[in-house]
DNA sequence: CAAAGCTCCTGACCGC
DNA sequence: TGCGGTCAGGAGCTTT
């Protein structure tokens, strides 16, 4: 999916629509995602008004009147589409993998597809969120201030697998995903493989605002993507990104004075693109 | 054959 | 040696 640059984006492309509207109408078009959907979820969003869009982790949180939060994750291949009211067909038609679609008082339609179903949607209480069994055992956001050098040594130091299995842990750092911290590992020089107490204090310095640069310049990224979608009519989810190692096995390193090739192995059972070169 | 995520299971290992 | 807790690695979910 979606890593936390995609999901910041998607969030700020649906709350032009949705923040300060009224739920008009939910349709739900499975019993279940990842997880069963709730009760009479239709029924409990319907006429219900979305105040505030933000977002935790990869998570999507749609903070609802009468302190109840719509909590949505996209999964792998989850994506939503927008489709402005104008644009709407006479009768609506829906692809095989919309599985929710909200229309807002303004009769402006956000469809959640997502093929695989990794995704999910769930309703908590606001007060219950951060012990909510997805939430309360994760991580620091990377851009914020809790997320330090001082902190991730105290993470690291001690574990003996390689540095990017503990980068991917949401337990340690939430919303950097497979694509990201390869790049990220790239950008610090630091192997892919190597295992996490063997970290210099300095490498550990180092990767921290790497993590952070890379992640705030995919969302700039994605924001510029998303003034195509000015018209209010478009998908939001993955967004093709320029990457320096992730996706580029057998390429040339991008590196100036590098004339090594882009190398792909597998750890964690995850696919992991590197320079054999210039990282380790 | 691979895929952007995440959870669950098993077996190994650690300290008391 | 036994016990509970933590850690590491792998399978699996699902569709294109």
């Amino acid at each position: 999916m979606p890593e936390l640059p995609e999901v910041e984006t998607v969030k700020n492309g649906i709350i032009p629509l949705l923040e300060g509207r009224r739920l008009f109408r939910v349709i739900q078009r499975r019993d279940k995602l990842r997880i069963p959907l709730p009760d009479n979820f239709a029924e409990r969003l319907t006429g219900r008004k979305v105040e505030r869009i933000t977002r935790r982790a990869k998570y999507l949180l749609l903070q609802l009147d009468g302190a109840e939060i719509l909590i949505c994750h996209l999964g792998m291949s989850g994506k939503m589409t927008l489709v402005a009211a104008k644009d709407r067909n006479k009768p609506d038609e829906f692809e095989k993998h919309d599985h929710i679609i909200l229309e807002t008082d303004a009769h402006d339609l956000v469809i959640f597809n997502d093929p695989r179903r990794f995704g999910l949607m769930t309703l908590c209480k606001t007060e219950e969120l951060d012990q909510h069994a997805l939430f309360h055992h994760m991580g620091p956001e990377p851009l914020g201030n809790e997320f330090n050098a001082e902190y991730l040594m105290g993470k690291i130091e001690k574990r003996r697998s390689p540095i990017k299995t503990i980068l991917l842990d949401q337990r340690v750092v939430v919303g950097l995903g497979n694509i990201y911290v390869c790049e990220a590992l790239f950008l610090a020089g630091i192997s892919p493989e190597k295992k996490a107490h063997d970290l210099m204090p300095d490498e550990v310095e180092k990767i921290v605002p790497i993590i952070r640069n890379v992640l705030q310049k995919a969302i700039a990224a994605g924001g510029s993507t998303l003034k195509d979608y000015a018209h209010v009519d478009g998908e939001l989810g993955y967004f093709q990104h320029e990457f320096k190692v992730y996706g580029r096995e057998g390429e040339s390193c991008e590196n100036a004075l590098c004339n090594h090739k882009i190398v792909r192995i597998t750890i964690s059972n995850r696919s992991t693109f590197y320079c054999p070169s210039c990282q380790d």
